[in-house]
RNA sequence: GCCUGGGUAGCUCAGUCGGUAGAGCAACGCAUUCGUAAUGCGUAGGUCAGGAGUUCGAAUCUCCUCCCAGGCUCCA
């Protein structure tokens, strides 16, 4: 008999017997990864160890601390937890168990209707760690169609599956198969068989860092006329350690979500009169919002935008118009009804305003690009279960602009605006991009091909312009343009979708707005759209989560608080906030009433980037003892003007005490 | 909107079997005058989210409404 030819990763050949599986081969190359390996990777194609090894092939060994590894065993736990499931259920169907970002879930529908509730959690995780204790092997089997059916005739969301791939497959229904002609399933015991493609672990024993985290409601396929199952998600990792490490991640996260530092702090809150997604901002969250607004205000001044304002509300006939009224009535807060019969709506866009002033006059095109920039407050009728803090309110403020110009200069005009929203999101700290491009939505678009795919294509180029990576987002445009939207990683790893930059050739159509060019003839503006922090309210949240609330010195609510070591230093304390002051920094002092440990424990809980203590040295020669955030070794003797320049430096470059 | 879980003092939370409300922090008062993350003592603070029901009696059990969290759906 011939021997195989395989290639390992590092490009070494290896000949094994005919017939031989990955299992074989990762025991030829040791002992240790024959224990280790989970699963293989054989021409690109994830299978199990067990398969045959084909001549000729390129082949990795899968093991557990390794993103593909713990993929296999994150969807080989989710196969445990349906069958521990319908061991506690008898009779309980079971949808879908894909591994997803770390972990996995599964979705069933259990006899009767019932529901999980949390405490199920802990018996399904008891009778999961059951199933590992009894070292199950992971068993594939190929089917045909016919035979599928049958195996899987008391599970109708698998008979649903199997139906939609033979009658022409989705990529999604195909992942839960072997290919469009050949059913997969993998069983343990013959208590339990699973429609799948694998590859899976080889046995149970295998799996066992998992953690079962909640119940939730999720719709068939996606689809909210469909039936809701329930649906249970998990953590897994290939060891305790890393399991430990993730949940102490998690609990991090915890500690920096911005609702809790809103309150911690005393930044914003929810009072329950207004009603949900309804924040006040208190003076130190007023604070950040202020500086954020002036700062951007600054750089749109120089970036040649020009301000404008428009009311909150208006007649219908604005949003009849614009299309709105038609698309999002929905998330639209109701019409006001006027006794005149007018309907009146509160605004949730700021768009047909602006249009409204272009249109005020005739415009030429030596106007052209006209920039107009708002901070536009608009309301929406967010559904009750999809509002969260401030990322998703009913009630925001965008700094919003809309930029009319001309076919020829949109190119030129969005390459400068891709850059101008790159440049001010680095002024606040964000550094890590990559652009994503939406593209026309299907069936809910306006407009004729020849401008979506002009639309497309230019917005393509652009977006390559600026040396980011740029992912494809099919269909994820709005009804009037496609847009590319500027996606920001944060400190811990998170992405955020930040600023939109969307092309419109709809609504200068719609409004018949024009400008009249050189021929002497009308012609139609392109708009462009554009938010950069999207909403102010969101940033902000993004930001102090970024910065777990240790916000940079020049965005801090209060930059510098003075304490006097005893009562009688009060009064040079007072001379060192005047001084400050003159330079506009926000200072306070706080009088010497309680222990100075207290204070500074204080001050340091509430994340004021310097803290000043002066004593009898200071008073007497004019010093100041810095004690800055991120530290616990206080400097003593500095100077006033040390300290001034400092600061002043550190404002104005948007730096931080802790040296981000 | 749907599913699961929650709502007790300004905040974080305890409250047993149904017997009418507790702590720490914060606030306020008095004392304390202190060199880098909690000085001591005292005072005040509650329609137990709201409403209805069961009960001799409800924070506790049941129902409805509101709000919050985690998901699903949605996100101009």
């Amino acid at each position: 008999m011939s021997d195989l030819d395989v290639q390992l990763p590092d490009g070494s050949h290896r000949t094994l017997a005919q017939g031989s599986t990955a299992l074989d081969l990762a025991a030829a190359i040791g002992a240790r990864l024959a224990k280790d390996a989970l699963a293989a990777e054989v021409n690109s194609q994830l299978t199990d160890l067990s398969a045959p090894l084909p001549d000729g092939a390129t082949v990795a060994i899968i093991t557990p601390a390794s993103e593909k590894g713990r993929e296999v065993l994150r969807h080989s736990t989710a196969h445990v937890l349906a069958q521990a499931v319908t061991r506690l259920w008898p009779g309980a169907h079971y949808a879908i168990g894909p591994a997803i970002r770390d972990g996995f879930y599964y979705d069933f529908s259990l006899p009767g209707g019932a529901r999980f509730s949390d405490d199920d959690l802990a018996r399904i995780e008891d009778e999961m760690r059951k199933i590992v204790g009894e070292n199950q092997p992971f068993t594939r089997s190929e089917h045909s169609f016919e035979d599928g059916l049958e195996l899987f005739k008391d599970q109708p969301f698998k008979v649903e599956i199997i139906n939609a791939v033979r009658s022409g497959a989705s990529e999604e229904d195909l992942a839960e198969v072997a290919n469009s002609s050949v059913v997969s399933t993998y069983s343990n015991t013959p208590e339990f068989r699973d429609l799948c493609r694998g590859p899976h672990v080889p046995s149970t024993a295998r799996l066992g860092f998992f953690k079962l985290m909640r119940v939730a409601g999720a719709y068939w396929r996606g689809d909210e006329k469909r039936p809701q199952l329930q649906r249970i998600y998990g953590t897994a990792w290939e060891s305790k350690d890393a399991l430990a490490a993730h949940l102490t991640q998690l609990e991090e996260a915890e500690k920096r979500d911005h609702r809790r530092l809103g309150q911690e702090l005393d930044l914003f809150s929810f009072p329950s009169e207004l009603g949900p997604g309804l924040a006040v901002f208190h003076p130190k969250g007023g604070t950040i919002r202020r500086v954020m607004e002036d700062y951007s205000r600054s750089r749109h001044v120089a970036g040649g935008y020009e301000f404008v304002n428009s009311p909150h509300i208006t007649k219908s006939e604005l949003f009849e118009t614009s299309g709105h009224l038609e698309w999002f009535a929905d998330s639209m807060y109701p019409a006001m009804e006027l006794d005149d019969g007018q309907n009146y709506y509160l605004k949730p866009m700021n768009c047909p305003f602006h249009v409204l002033i272009f249109k005020s006059r005739q415009r030429s095109y030596r106007e052209l690009p006209l920039r107009m920039f708002e901070f536009g407050t608009v309301y929406r009728y967010e559904k009750s279960g999809a509002v969260h803090g401030l990322t998703r309110v009913r009630g925001m403020t965008q700094d919003d602009a809309h930029i009319f110009c001309t076919r020829e200069q949109m190119s030129d005009e969005l390459t400068s605006l891709l850059n101008f929203v790159l440049d001010l999101l680095r002024d606040f700290g964000l550094n890590d991009f990559y652009l994503e491009l939406s593209t026309r939505p299907e069936g809910k678009a306006v407009g004729s091909d020849e401008e979506w795919s002009e639309a497309e294509s230019t917005l393509a180029t652009v977006a390559g312009s600026v040396g980011l990576e740029l992912v494809l987002d099919e269909g994820g445009g709005a009804f009037y343009g496609p847009k590319i939207s500027v996606q920001a990683r944060d400190a811990i790893g998170r992405t955020h979708q930040l600023s939109t930059i969307q092309l419109d050739f709809q609504t200068p159509q719609r409004f018949e707005a024009s400008y009249v060019a050189a021929d002497n003839a009308r012609h139609r503006p392109i708009m462009i759209h554009r938010a950069l922090f999207g909403s102010v309210e969101r940033f902000m949240a993004i930001l102090i989560e970024h910065y777990a609330g240790n916000m940079p010195t020049w965005m801090s609510p209060e930059q510098v608080r003075v304490l006097g070591v005893r009562d009688d230093h009060d009064d040079y304390a007072n001379e060192v906030v005047a001084a400050l002051r003159l330079d506009g920094v926000r200072v306070q002092t706080e009088a010497a009433n309680e222990p100075l440990g207290a204070r500074i424990r204080r001050a340091k809980m509430e994340k004021i980037p310097y803290i000043l203590v002066v004593g009898d040295d200071d008073v007497a020669s004019g010093t100041l003892g810095i004690n800055a955030r991120g530290s616990n070794h206080p400097e003593r003797g500095v100077t006033f003007g040390q300290f001034r320049s400092r600061l002043l430096d550190e404002i104005a470059s948007h730096g931080s005490p802790e040296a981000l």
